[in-house]
DNA sequence: TGAAATAATGTAAACGGTTACAGTAAACGG
DNA sequence: CCGTTTACTGTAACCGTTTACATTATTTCA
């Protein structure tokens, strides 16, 4: 192999310095003392000759790679942005590096994610980035996981950072009965088998339950907790011969709620009068929405960092075993019929 | 060093397949032909073995790290969901890795850029990522860069992918003194000597200068780019006990239209009556503000396509130097006072 | 004062791949 | 039929660090 690389090593730096290259190396990684004249000397030759630490040589010789890998679903949601926001503060006061990686389990192309024990530290697991087999393998070899927006197959406990979903849910759509006496309310589910979208699926039955109103099949549409397909699916359900009658939207979340209000524009119903709207997630946006809406604050960038720290925990190897749930909390405003 | 490493490696398959390492690897990068059955025994082995290369290893011994690094000033914007989207699409589908970073150059904390030469193949730097001074000294060493949202400095052309800021802004708000009779517009700028925003207030001061309105510096705000930022901006403006009288506004952004909106609403005012709003981006929910907000259509996840695109082929020497400059367009809603 | 503890440093073997170079067997061409 | 090309394969050096172990210099203290 010919010696093509003109990056300045840590070969370079020791015989400049007159040191070896342990010395340079335990200076470098401040886990050994060093005398302050060579610290100094170091420090010196270090600039002068832009000494930068090659990566891979590190990772591969101590085995760890500085880096925390994210894997979502996709990237369709501006609910990501305090999420990312809210790792990547953690990420970088750690001097780690992050790696950010779209990967669906159910898709077509089967191409395994592209992050794993071999090029990060440790994985944050994005609701249905990974299946429950992948998880269950990565936590067999002891591989440091923290699941977000999801929770842990009971057998593999894995820790993780979710919202508060069921009972808020419950709570706002009986709001929507008792208050503003809707009866017909669309629910618009993310994800099969999602499991935000599930718990607030059960939240939503719950209150039909709780107030004496029999669950009907023909008013659940998928959304996916995206705003074109939640767009699609409303507006082919309104555009549709057999008209159902419905009084309320539980969008799934914010930004699906945009797609909702479009299509209920469109096909010219007043809001809230005619049709009550509630999202989930208040986004920034959410207060500024024709009506502006009705929605769950959920804490997203506090998710964000504090699943981050978890991680770190694990690599530091505190064991910060179980589950953590954050509440949520309703913000009333006048999509869902409340004049605030 | 003890021999503590559990992995199964490029040994252990050639052992169990009968072959050389070197085999294998070929095999693995498929860039040497390798017999037919050679290779089912070794995706067979590989598979039984559950073997993974070692990317740390690999990046070491070909110097490549598969991996390109993405730099940001930060993630406040809802803006960078679909920036994000274009660019990790592209670098999927390139079977390579991507590093999130967020550094300001002009930040007190003036730790380096964690994202190099070392541990990325090249760099895809949104707006002030780096100073000049950073971009020269990595292009001096032919590191393979992309600017996103702001063009090379003249001496360095460095490739950049950029959106028109300038003629689209001139033109948007001629609208507003034309057809709408505004004359006391303030500005919200971004963050100074940002490049987008630089060439916004040259639009902006170009439309005045043609239709005979003074430039006033009482009407230019802060707002960079950000929701809070301007809210608090405007908030205080509005404030404060000398008003000066105006009659529109240009946001910066839509994110930090959002934060006018605030503003505005609680100070009373009536949006296009009193005030005109009009944003810059029409990020997704631009169309559900209240009201409606008029908008220029950024191409924003073709911006981030393309830097991707232009970064592998530098990566692949094709060298696609000049500046791409993708075309922008108005989006015409209520919130400038057109009745759409 | 000399043995023992302590602090700072050096030597060299990993880490797990890639690839230059060399070699062998089969196919080809005249 | 034999030299030459072609198609695979093997050997081993190297990528740039970290770190176990050994060594030397400096204190400490009985």
């Amino acid at each position: 192999m010919t010696r093509r690389s003109s990056s300045v090593t840590i070969r370079d730096v020791a015989r400049q310095a007159g040191v070896s290259v342990a010395t340079v190396s335990r200076f470098i990684n401040r886990n050994v003392p060093v005398s302050a004249a060579v610290g100094e000397r170091l420090n010196q030759v270090m600039t002068e000759l832009r000494y930068v630490p090659h990566a891979a040589a590190r990772n591969l010789a101590s085995r760890k790679t500085r880096v925390i890998g994210l894997l979502l679903n996709n990237l369709h949601n501006d609910f990501f942005v305090p999420l990312l926001n809210g790792i990547e503060a953690v990420v970088r006061k750690k001097e780690y590096n992050l790696i950010v990686a779209t990967y669906h389990a159910n898709s077509r192309n089967a191409m395994p994610p592209p992050i794993g024990p071999h090029n990060t530290d440790g994985l944050l697991v994005f609701s249905d980035g990974l299946v429950d087999d992948d998880l269950a393998n990565l936590n067999a070899n002891g591989f440091p996981m923290v699941l977000v927006h999801r929770t842990s197959p009971p057998s593999l406990s894995i820790p993780s950072v979710t919202v508060e979903n069921m009972e808020i849910t419950q709570k706002l759509v009986e709001h929507l009965i008792q208050e503003h006496g809707k009866r017909r309310i669309l629910f618009l589910r993310g994800p099969i088998n999602q499991e935000d979208s599930n718990r607030r699926e059960m939240g939503y039955k719950s209150a039909l339950a709780a107030k004496g109103i029999p669950f009907d099949e023909n008013l659940v549409l998928n959304g996916e907790f995206e705003r074109d397909i939640a767009f699609q699916a409303l507006d082919n359900f309104l555009g549709n011969g057999k008209r159902v009658a419905f009084d309320a939207v539980f969008t799934g979340d914010d930004d699906a709620a945009i797609g909702v209000l479009k299509a209920l524009h469109l096909h010219g119903y007043r809001i809230p009068e005619d049709v009550a709207v509630i999202g989930f997630d208040d986004l920034g946006f959410a207060p500024f929405l024709n009506p502006p809406l009705t929605t769950v604050r959920a804490p997203t960038e506090s998710v964000g960092r504090i699943a981050a720290e978890r991680l770190f925990d694990l690599l530091e190897n505190q064991s910060p075993n179980g589950a953590v749930i954050l509440p949520t909390e309703i913000i009333f405003r006048r999509s869902c019929g409340c004049r605030v």
